[in-house]
DNA sequence: GTCTATATTGGGATAGAC
DNA sequence: GTCTATCCCAATATAGAC
C-alpha cells in the first residue's frame, strides 16, 4: 500500500500497471502474486485511500496550535499557517490521487471534501476567532476564513507544482504577509 | 482538437483511447483515421497545449481593467477578481492537462509556471499599486500580490474541483473580503 | 481523407504447481 | 504466499481499398 501511494500520487492509478506495484513491494514483476491480496486495483485504490484519510485524521499538525500569549497576533497566526502549510505536504499524495480520480469516483471526492474542506474552514474560523480578531474578520469570519484557507492551499499548490515559490516568495514571507493582512485591527474600508 | 482538449483535461491523456478522440470528431471509432491527421497521441497533446497556451495568452480578460474613478478601491479591485476568477475558468482545461502530465512532461510545466504564474503576479502587483496601495501592499508588493493569487487560485480550484464553493461562501462574498483585506489603508500591525 | 481489417503489444487477471 | 505460464482484452498503429 505504501508503495501504491506513491506511484498512485505520482503517475495516476490507470497508469500504474499492477506489475509496477508488485516490483515495487518485492515482488516478481508479472506473477500475479498482487492478486493474493487485493482482489483487483480498484480495491486496492479504496483500501489505500481509507487509511490515507484516517492517518490524515488523527494528525497531530492538524490541530490549531495553542496561541502562546506573549506574542503579537500576526506573529502567531503566521506561525499557525507555517503549520497548516507543512500539514498539507502529508495530505499531498492524497490531493494528488484524488485530482486523478476525480472524474471516476466524485463520491471519494465528496467525501474528501466533507472531512478536510469544511474542517479546515472552521479551524481556521476558530483560529481567527480565537486570535485578536480584526473588525473585517469578525464581520464575516467565514468568509475571512475561506479566503484564508484558500490562499494557503493555492500558494502549497503552486509550490508544489512547480518546485518553486511563485515570484520568489518564500513560506516566511507568504506566511508573514497573509497574516498581516488578517490581523490588521484597523480597517477603514467597511463602509 | 477540441474533442481532444475536452477528454484529456476530464480523463487524462493516458486515460484518453485515440477510438474516443475519433468517436468525438466525427470519424468512426477503430479507423486509424486519426493518424491522417496526427503521428501519434504525443504529437496532439503538444499541439493541443500549444494552441491552448496562444489562445489563452491573447485572451481580453486576462488584462488588468480599466479603474474606474468614481468606485472605491476595495470595489474595484473585488470587480477585478470577479474577472481573475472567469479568466481562470478559461484556462482550466489547460490547468487540467498540465496537472496530469506534470510527472511526464515537466518541461511542459515549466512553460507554464513562465508564461502564466510569474506574469500572473506581475500583473497583480501593478494592479495592486495601481489602485489605492494600502501601506501593507506597498510594504511588499510581490508578497501581496502573491497572497492575492494564492487565494484566487485556491479558491478557483475548490470551487471548480467540488462543485461548490468552500463553506457557502460563494465568489461575491470572496473577492469582496479579499478586496477588502487588500486595500484596507491603515494597519497597526507592521511593526 | 475515410473506411475495413489486422498486426502487435502491454497490462489485467486466473490456473495450478510448489 | 509466491512462482511460472497463460488467457484475454483494450488500445496503438499500420496496410491497403475506396
Amino acid at each position: 500500500m505504501d508503495v501504491a501511494l506513491e506511484l498512485f500520487a505520482e503517475n495516476g492509478v490507470a497508469a500504474t500497471p499492477v506489475t509496477a506495484i508488485e516490483a515495487g513491494a518485492g515482488l516478481s514483476a508479472g506473477s500475479g502474486s498482487f492478486y493474493r491480496h487485493f482482489k483487483d486495483k480498484t480495491e486496492l485504490l479504496a483500501a489505500v485511500v481509507d487509511r490515507e484519510m484516517i492517518r490524515v485524521k488523527k494528525d497531530p499538525t492538524a490541530q490549531v496550535m495553542a496561541a502562546p500569549q506573549d506574542v503579537p497576533p500576526a506573529q502567531a497566526l503566521a506561525t499557525q499557517l507555517r503549520a497548516d502549510l507543512d500539514f498539507l505536504k502529508e495530505l499531498l499524495p492524497l490531493m494528488a490521487i484524488l485530482m486523478w480520480e476525480r472524474s471516476k469516483a466524485p463520491n471519494l471526492a465528496r467525501k474528501v471534501q466533507d472531512t478536510m474542506v469544511e474542517r479546515g474552514v472552521e479551524l481556521g474560523i476558530a483560529d481567527l476567532l480565537f486570535r485578536a480578531p480584526a473588525p473585517l474578520v469578525k464581520d464575516d469570519p467565514t468568509a475571512a476564513a475561506t479566503v484564508m484557507m484558500s490562499a494557503v492551499v493555492g500558494y502549497f499548490l503552486s509550490v508544489e507544482y512547480f518546485g518553486e515559490p511563485p515570484a520568489g516568495v518564500g513560506p516566511e514571507k507568504f506566511t508573514t504577509m497573509l497574516a498581516k493582512l488578517l490581523t490588521d485591527p484597523n480597517p477603514s474600508s467597511l463602509n
